[in-house]
RNA sequence: CGCGGGGUAGAGCAGAGGUAGCUCGUCAGGCUCAUAACCUGAAGGUCGCAGGUUCAAUUCCUGCCCCCGCAA
């Protein structure tokens, strides 16, 4: 009786999660493929990602090439390739160097937000449920048949940092639970259905901007979403503030975008929203008071 | 050397080569039916660290430490 082979292939936080699980299993892990370290931060230095340093740290085979496509087909002969947010799709040919394919762990419920950012499409849609899905690879993007789903509820006050913690916790969970014995995962596929497929795109920090012209739910989860990366923003005096947590306020006679009380509590259509915690640039994060302590003036004024 | 902001009172911010200031908070007292109101008073700061220039540096110069935004 041998232990599966297995690749593990992933480069974020989720998917760091994903591979702790993956060595207290019964699997032989041969190698660990990641994105390559770039410049990164002040002083563009190089930075490892954190499968990258956790892998290594562990004495794990660590690969981080630039791309899949220019190393020989028989580096992948495995068992099953173990995907999680890689950052790379994977060339046809990769997934079929593995016995039984390339198994995928999404941040999502499929076929609701396939690709990059699961987790704060779902916030932004106000969803009141995600999860994460076990799922066989196939060439397109996250449309390969379901083998396994755990779904996790959002709460009124989940930000997307918070979500990301829940999603791996379910990850790990399904992991352990239906990716062995590999042999019977075929039994276990079934298609997506094609109904309610939906792309969730890459974010932006561009798209993290506030528009005091939406409603304050609107707001509250745009907040939520980019909280804590990017973190959601607005412009005062051309310089950028993060908002990192508001609060729903009852609606108010102002237009859109005036600063109504020394809480910073700013109107918006159809309402108002009190910003509880901000960071203006080069400051650290303070609550929406402090911040107006130095700015008392601002009171009453439009943004 | 990717670009940039910053470290001054509990908080947020000014400031200028020679008594360190503002708003808020705090504490004490007063006024008020009431307060996120108002009045009076008080406490609270080695001006990030180390050198240098100077009669004099928190301010100018140099080095260092720390915090942060962009970009990737």
């Amino acid at each position: 009786m041998s232990y599966p082979n297995i690749i593990f292939m992933g480069s974020s936080s989720f998917s760091l999660e994903i591979l702790k699980e993956l060595q207290m299993m019964p699997v032989i892990l041969s190698a660990v493929y990641t994105q390559p370290e770039k410049p990164a931060g002040r002083g563009q230095q190089l930075f490892k990602n954190p499968v990258h340093l956790w892998a290594e740290a562990q004495g794990l085979s660590v690969y981080a090439p630039v791309s899949l496509r220019i190393i020989e087909q028989s580096a992948f002969c495995c068992d099953a390739l173990v995907v999680a947010a890689y950052g790379q799709l994977l060339p046809s040919c990769v997934l079929e160097a593995s016995r039984y394919g390339g198994i995928n762990i999404h941040a999502s419920l499929l076929p609701r937000w396939r690709g990059a950012a699961p987790i704060q499409w779902a916030l932004l849609a106000g969803d009141t449920q995600t999860g994460v899905t076990l799922m066989q690879m196939d060439q397109g993007l996250d449309t390969g048949a379901i083998l396994a789903t755990q779904s996790v509820a959002i709460e009124p006050e989940t930000t997307a940092g918070k979500l990301l913690e829940e999603l791996a916790t379910a990850g790990r969970q399904v992991v352990r639970e239906h990716l062995l014995p590999l042999a019977d995962l075929a039994s276990k596929a079934r298609p997506q259905p094609e109904n309610g497929a939906i792309y969730a795109h890459k974010i932006t920090s561009q798209a993290a901007r506030i528009g005091w012209e939406w409603g304050p739910v609107e707001i509250s989860r745009h907040v939520r979403a980019f909280n804590p990366t990017p973190g959601a923003w607005f412009l005062l005096k051309g310089q950028r503030i993060k908002v990192f947590k508001v609060a729903i306020m009852p609606p108010v006679e102002q237009a859109p975008g005036v600063i109504l009380d020394m809480w910073l509590t700013i109107s918006c259509a159809g309402g108002a929203v009190r910003l509880l915690e901000v960071q203006p640039e080069g400051k650290k994060r303070m609550s929406g008071e402090d911040f107006l302590r130095g700015r008392p003036h601002l009171i009453g004024k439009s943004l």
